[in-house]
DNA sequence: AAGTTATGCAACCGCGCAGGG
DNA sequence: ACCCTGCGCGGTTGCATAACT
């Protein structure tokens, strides 16, 4: 047996909200509070939708309550500290995160993280999901794996790194009239490039191998980037004044730094050991983020906020 | 100016949980 | 113990608009 649908799908109307819709609702919830959404369609001056999205609309939209506009930077801020905590408990719980900024909802946060957060720490060289920088994380990698499964790896990365960057290059028609293969037109295919992809694989394969047999600098603070976002932990490598490049090959060494490490052992509040798994992270949450792989100088009020 | 692509937000979907009967 | 219902949640989709070609 499937499950009941929360209304019939008949007479029910769906997409924007009108502003008739919004000022039916709001008003009868105004009068009547928000019990019991499936009559709240038929009371509210007989709106055709369903409870559910009555309750959408209220929630993320219309309550009072709410701040519609641009995210600050403070909020920002908050969201990518907490997400980093989230993500170490294994859970993201949007409404959590959403219940430290005030007037917002979770499908705002959600959505801002989407759309914006992520490319933005991306673009800062940092994994979104992960909080690691690329370079940590392809280190991680490229530890737990043969060598040989490390080369064919970093050989299938490279190609779809390659192809990407080609793909924009063409994309933005830039001249590349000095740099051989020369792609013609627009239309980018892998043989268009004139056979020089192993070639250029092999170019790329050599810069990262240098870059992580670097020797590591390892205290140096992750760079500052423009728009105000500040990443304050430690460094996982030895990133200077670098661009993205230098950001996501520069290793260093790292993959030998303690403390950052998916599997690392952590010890809980009784200063037991423990390895892997959910509650591990999740008792030991606060106290990775106010120790050496300190990834945001989270205050104490945000730190201590449970995490289910 | 017209067509195409990218972006951001609002809304929807379906699952899981909790509580009441 | 089981079923039903309401609600909350995260993931996904659809659409309007901006940006680009």
């Amino acid at each position: 047996m499937g499950r009941v649908p929360c209304c019939e799908r008949e007479n029910v109307k769906r997409g924007q909200w009108t502003l008739e819709e919004d000022n039916k609702l709001a008003s009868y919830i105004a009068q009547h509070g928000t019990r019991n959404w499936r009559l709240i369609p038929k009371n509210a001056g007989r709106l055709q939708r369903c409870g559910k999205s009555c309750r959408l609309r209220w929630t993320n939209y219309l309550r009072p309550d709410l701040k519609h506009g641009e995210f600050s930077e403070a909020e920002e801020q908050t969201i990518v500290k907490l997400h980093a905590v989230r993500f170490v408990a294994d859970v993201i719980r949007w409404s959590l995160i959403a219940g430290q900024l005030p007037g917002r909802t979770d499908n705002d946060v959600k959505n801002h993280w989407n759309t914006k957060l992520k490319k933005k720490l991306s673009g800062m060289g940092i994994d979104p999901v992960t909080h690691k920088p690329f370079s940590h994380l392809m280190a991680e990698i490229a530890t737990t794996l043969a060598p040989p499964q490390v080369a064919h790896l970093a050989e299938a990365a490279l190609g779809c790194f390659k192809d990407e960057m080609l793909h924009l290059l063409t994309k933005k028609r830039t001249d590349f009239a000095s740099a051989p293969p020369a792609v013609t037109g627009n239309a980018y295919t892998p043989e268009s490039t004139g056979g020089g992809k192993e070639e250029t694989i092999e170019k790329i394969k050599l810069g990262l191998s240098k870059a992580i047999m670097h020797d590591a600098d390892a205290d140096k603070a992750y760079p500052t980037l423009n728009e105000g976002f500040r990443y304050v932990g430690p460094s996982y490598g030895n990133e200077g004044e670098g661009s993205a490049w230098s950001q996501s090959t520069c290793t260093g060494g790292v993959a030998a730094r303690r403390g950052g490490g998916l599997h690392d052992k952590v010890e809980d509040d009784n200063g037991e050991e423990a390895e892997g798994g959910k509650a591990e992270h999740k008792v030991n949450a606060a106290g990775m983020f106010t120790s050496e792989c300190v990834l945001w100088d989270l205050p104490d009020d945000l730190m201590m906020h449970p995490i289910v």
